[in-house]
DNA sequence: TTACGTCTGTGAACGTGAACGCAATCACTA
DNA sequence: TAGTGATTGCGTTCACGTTCACAGACGTAA
């Protein structure tokens, strides 16, 4: 096994990966070959094996990769073979869904704590977690959460963003409208659902 | 004026620039440089510049770009300039959050009805928009729809697309965790909310 | 009108990732 | 043990996107 940097687009695929591994698992699959694989998640056989190569050789050949090892090598990779807490900061509509939302547990990443600034909202419960009082957020530091999400509106995104990482948050996920400025050891993934939605126009006329 | 394809990274880029020079016109800004919104946006004056420069020269050397024909150009390309009309299906907790976000509209895009396949919420309204049942999405044919938006559990999502296709919708975002596969003239983007979060450890622990 | 500072437009260099092809490896069978 | 079919590992090639540097255009002030 050769030492290598893995390029930042294979670590963004990473997380597909495993998921289809865990579904596989599930289903009693212990081999599966990186054409199979790339059937099901619309990639090409290249791109998985290469991806794969990244981190030692561990594929048979003529038979396929080990589902269980893919598993344990994908997660410690991501550093998802240790569990982690993440709390969420605005339980609006998005927020709401977002506490709701399974997925997460399968990736071993778990929300324990949810914070929002309308007194409305606060001591009241969703999803086993009692609704905190924004201004306690520094709060977190005994809890060991390292993981914050942000959906607040766009007005309060940085704000919410500077308590999160006072707190001891080394990594934010941005559901908000807005670009947010940290130190550059944090690292800040934004995700914006209708910046998505406005770019299929495009697509669908040039076809 | 050259003619020019414009990148695919590019074209991602597109309404993030829209939305910004949007509240920059809100607020009366009539001229903005490459400078001031790389500051904005966390992204490369070079690169803005780069980018605008696909689609024609119509900055101003020494003053920078006019934010009204910044609009209208980024506008036309992405085929914002006609508003387009969405469907949703799936009023689950995400659905509901994707129904209830205004973003939408600032990129002129409406979602015009709601389909889910569970009878208890068949009826019911939400955001001014009954939910019908999944059974008659063939009726946005007559609706001039021409987006479909996935919101549905996994195994449901490939059936859902199919119907969305037949319907003539010709754009999908999916929401569900599966990926989905159409005629290669529909342009399908996928979000996957706990992928996103699952890549955040691996960069926490590499600075 | 000239001088100066500002900002755009873009060709070129650079870096990164995707696509490809094939040798090496393994399971299986006779 | 040898032959066959399947599949991996990875060096190489190719395509694309980012960064850079600078010429040229513009506004302003004197």
């Amino acid at each position: 096994m050769r030492y290598h940097k893995i390029p930042d687009e294979t670590v963004r695929r990473l997380p597909t990966y495993l998921r289809e591994v865990l579904v596989l698992l599930e289903k009693g699959h212990e081999k599966v070959s990186s054409k199979r694989l790339a059937e099901f998640l619309g990639i090409n056989p290249w791109q998985i094996r290469k991806d794969f190569s990244y981190f030692g050789d561990f594929g048979t050949p003529g038979v396929g990769y080990d589902t269980s090892k893919l598993q344990k090598k994908i997660s410690k990779i991501l550093r998802l073979d240790n569990s982690h807490k993440a709390v969420l900061v605005g339980v609006g509509n998005l927020g709401s869904a977002v506490m709701a939302y399974g997925e997460f547990g399968t990736y071993g990443l778990d929300i324990v704590a949810a914070f929002d600034k309308d007194h409305k909202k606060i001591g009241k419960t969703k999803n086993n977690i009692t609704i905190e009082d924004v201004s306690k957020i520094s709060s977190i530091k005994r809890r060991k959460v390292d993981l914050g999400i942000i959906a607040v509106p766009a007005e309060d995104a940085q704000a919410v963003a500077d308590d999160l990482v006072k707190a001891g948050v080394k990594g934010i996920l941005n559901f908000s409208t807005r670009h947010i400025v940290v130190q550059k050891k944090i690292k800040v993934i934004s995700i914006d659902i209708a910046m998505d939605l406005a770019r299929l126009p495009y697509y669908m006329s040039v076809s």
